[in-house]
DNA sequence: GGTTGGCACTCTCGCCGTCCGAGTGCCAAT
DNA sequence: ATTGGCACTCGGACGGCGAGAGTGCCAACC
């Protein structure tokens, strides 16, 4: 009983399995594979696999279907991303060309990823405190409160409303914000703001005593905005492809999509493979750790400007999934955004 | 026969229906009103009732069920919007005082109303044309690119990029972009951008003749981020809620997911009735107008700063809701969302 | 030893007839 | 107009039955 064939067996049942969405027996895998055997022979193998824990059968007298560990065997040792056709290639590309602002290139990505696999989509902004500052600006409005505008270059752009204590509505006021708006871009544009805050802290101390308090409160806003929860976000698309799985999801899909409306556990989820390192990452059924997502497949991967990750995007689907498109899926649209975003 | 009574008797089989979600008999109708008449009566006026079709019975020998027009007519004369407990007052005030900036006002508004309501929650931001233009800021942004940031009274930030066709990097650009922004301010600030758009246009004529190509770049991209789709833009929460509904939805949530992903069909509905003036709009089963919603019902109102309706917001549910608690959500919700936006 | 055909066995699923109860509509009486 | 009574209808639950798919095991074969 060679073990590559015991391989090959659980590559068709997979294979039919995804496709069919039933559970597949001895008889059947030969009339969609031609594996030179016999159904006999295929029974033992497929024995031998349920033993090794990589199918089951949901009742004796039905065919068997994959179990976690059988798809995890079966990313990592029984298929390859395959490549989209230049066709989509270049569909991919013209859409999120089109894009005319951040929030625009978010929307399309998440929807195009969505469609493209069939799944629910998941695109995370690209993070704050992993984006360079192009700009910051200060906009006074209205007695003694200040909006304090970020943009970075990824083309996010953060607001605040700060109490600085004074009225900045004046000629002198504007003649302050005027030296806080050069001293803050100096110190801050063009870093990552995060690196910037040691030169950021020593704004204040240089500028007159008058100032400073006004500084300060500029400068603490800014720091706040990188702890807060707001700081990272992320969009949902193709929800109502849950509903399309069909006799999938163990009880239902309520539980998945109300993980998904916890977007802080998305992002955990998101950002975990966004420091791996830019490959494609898989968690499969059981291996993600959040209950609601349990009888779900993430396929995530992460983008951003150049080779600095500033942000993750995948999907959610159900674990029988058609895995090398799907992941052929991500991994483009990861890139093309990528480009976009780096011009 | 009196018309009377069977009103009363309709009222009873909506509240019924509407907790048990299970069709309503003549008897236990009488076990749980007392109405002070016996079931025959009672079955006389349903049978009226299903007659002028408030009511119908899903099958011959099951109780029956309200149909849209049977809601429409509880709707309209036989509940009021119950008011909410000072307590479920103060903890919608507290939760939305705590809200840093406008995507999180937003944010918190509509899963706010989600958990309120415990059905699906639509949220609009502001329209940009109907708010006011607090700051209007250029940055320029390596090459003859310009960053053009829009700032709205309701919190609003809107970018574009343009090309500018030349490089203003320069301090003589840099002398140009103080000049435009002011002129640009002065047409624009603290008014609808819709009213400011011939001061807007007149603004490049009074410039010197190399900044006029300049400008026009500038205000066109104003005017178009008017136009875009992008213009205006909806959140949800809450679609978990349409799970739990049990046996609802005449044939199940896909479709109703769908509609929902479609935000444009979203701000329509929304809109219609911002322009109604400020009042709850209800929309039942078939009354609305698309195909995939119309196994659901909406409560939707308008809210916005003061007197003037910048968005609309609200729940979309089962046709068998308990409408007078959404009503008094969505419109508890509408006022406080405006006071704080009026901050 | 691995492979194969054969065979008995086991379960699920769909089908069908039966039964029960809820609820109705109608009618005659008040 | 209201009421109690009564026959009737229909959907859903229950249970038995048969068909079919698929298995596990075994003895034979290469």
């Amino acid at each position: 009983m060679s073990e590559d064939r015991r391989l090959r067996v659980l590559r068709a049942i997979v294979q039919d399995y995804v496709q069919t969405s039933e559970p597949v027996g001895s008889k059947a895998l030969l009339d969609r594979h031609h594996l030179g055997v016999s159904a006999a022979t295929v029974r033992n193998d497929m024995a031998a696999l349920e033993e090794e824990g990589l199918i089951a059968a949901p009742h004796t007298s039905a065919g068997r279907i994959p179990t976690d560990a059988g798809y995890r065997v079966f990313v990592d040792r029984l298929s390859q991303v395959k490549p989209m056709s230049p066709a989509e290639q270049r569909a991919i590309g013209s859409l999120l060309e089109g894009a005319v602002d951040l929030d625009d290139v978010v929307d399309r990505t998440v929807r195009l990823l969505a469609s493209l696999t069939r799944q629910v989509a998941v695109v995370q902004y690209p993070s704050l405190s992993r984006s360079s500052v192009r700009h910051v600006e200060l906009v006074p409005i209205g007695g003694p409160r200040l909006l304090v505008v970020l943009i970075t270059t990824t083309g996010r752009v953060e607001q605040r409303v700060v109490d600085v204590g004074t009225d900045l509505l004046t000629p002198d006021g504007e003649a302050t914000l005027a030296t806080l708006r050069t001293e803050l871009n100096a110190a801050t544009g063009g870093r990552v703001l995060a690196d910037a805050s040691s030169e950021l802290a020593s704004v204040p101390e240089r500028l007159d005593p008058g100032v400073r308090d006004v500084c300060r409160a500029v400068v603490t806003a800014l720091e706040d905005s990188l702890v807060e929860e707001r700081e990272e976000r992320v969009v949902l698309a193709g929800t109502a492809n849950l509903t399309r799985a069909g006799a999938d999801f163990t009880q239902s899909i309520g539980p998945v999509l109300e993980a998904l409306e916890e977007h802080v556990v998305l992002l955990r989820l998101l950002g975990t493979v966004a420091e791996q390192g830019g490959t494609l990452a898989v968690r499969i059924g059981h291996e993600n750790p959040y209950a609601g997502l349990q009888s779900t497949s993430m396929v995530t991967t992460g983008y951003g400007a150049g080779s600095d990750l500033v942000a993750g995007l995948g999907v959610v689907g159900p674990t029988r999934m058609d895995y090398p498109s799907t992941m052929a899926a991500v991994r483009a649209v990861a890139t093309y955004v990528s480009r976009i975003l780096a011009d």
